[in-house]
DNA sequence: CACCAGGCCCTAT
DNA sequence: ATAGGGCATGGT
């Protein structure tokens, strides 16, 4: 999850998935492992992925600071969620979406992401709300992760759920146009 | 061949 | 402070 979080930026997921195979059959998929390859190493293999001298920059940088700040996944899960947020936003390569995914998807934190996909079902389905909220802004991420934390319980497993069907729809919204 | 894909960093105003 | 360019591959 977490070097999909990274590699999946501004890349399809085939690509990304290509790229895990890599590290998959190298046998460096995990953090730890990652840490002792360095950033020359890991370049290669995510190459797939695209934009691969950053992201396997950013991947190495992610793996040190995790293993060294808190030596395990679930010894991290422990951390408070602004905390951990702040300090993932610290590192380079990783803006809001991705910590957020993170946060989300492998610490199990109640943070809902905000990505192209869920703009654009906003601006679809609730044009009204999406005006209010001025996506333009600099700020405009943080404002629409309040739009949909203020207006849902505040479930681990709902933002998951909802986020990924935003997506799914989104998907076969746009297979459709294809086909047509 | 042109375009796209679940961002983010850096730099010049 | 902030818009704009750069990063790069594989699929359609």
């Amino acid at each position: 999850m977490i070097l999909g979080a990274i590699l999946a930026q501004r890349t399809n997921w085939r690509n990304v998935e290509l790229a895990i195979k890599n590290l998959k059959e190298a046998k460096v998929a995990s953090l730890s492992a990652l840490c002792h390859l360095g950033p020359k190493k890991i370049a290669p293999l995510v190459r797939p992925a695209g934009f691969y001298q950053s992201k396997s920059r950013y991947l190495y940088g992610l793996a040190r600071f995790i293993m060294s700040r808190y030596g395990q996944i679930e010894k991290m899960k422990k951390a408070p969620l602004e905390k951990l947020r702040s300090e993932l936003l610290k590192l380079k390569g990783i803006g809001p979406e991705t910590a957020d995914s993170i946060l989300l998807y492998a610490l199990d934190k109640p943070v809902f992401v905000i990505d192209e996909y869920t703009r654009r079902f906003l601006k679809k389905h609730y044009q009204r709300f999406f005006k209010k909220l001025k996506i333009s802004d600099k700020d405009s991420y943080e404002r629409l992760q309040k739009f949909f934390e203020n207006n849902l319980p505040r479930d681990v497993r709902l933002y998951q759920r909802f986020h990924a069907l935003i997506v799914i729809m989104a998907k076969s919204e746009l297979r459709g146009k294809e086909k047509r």
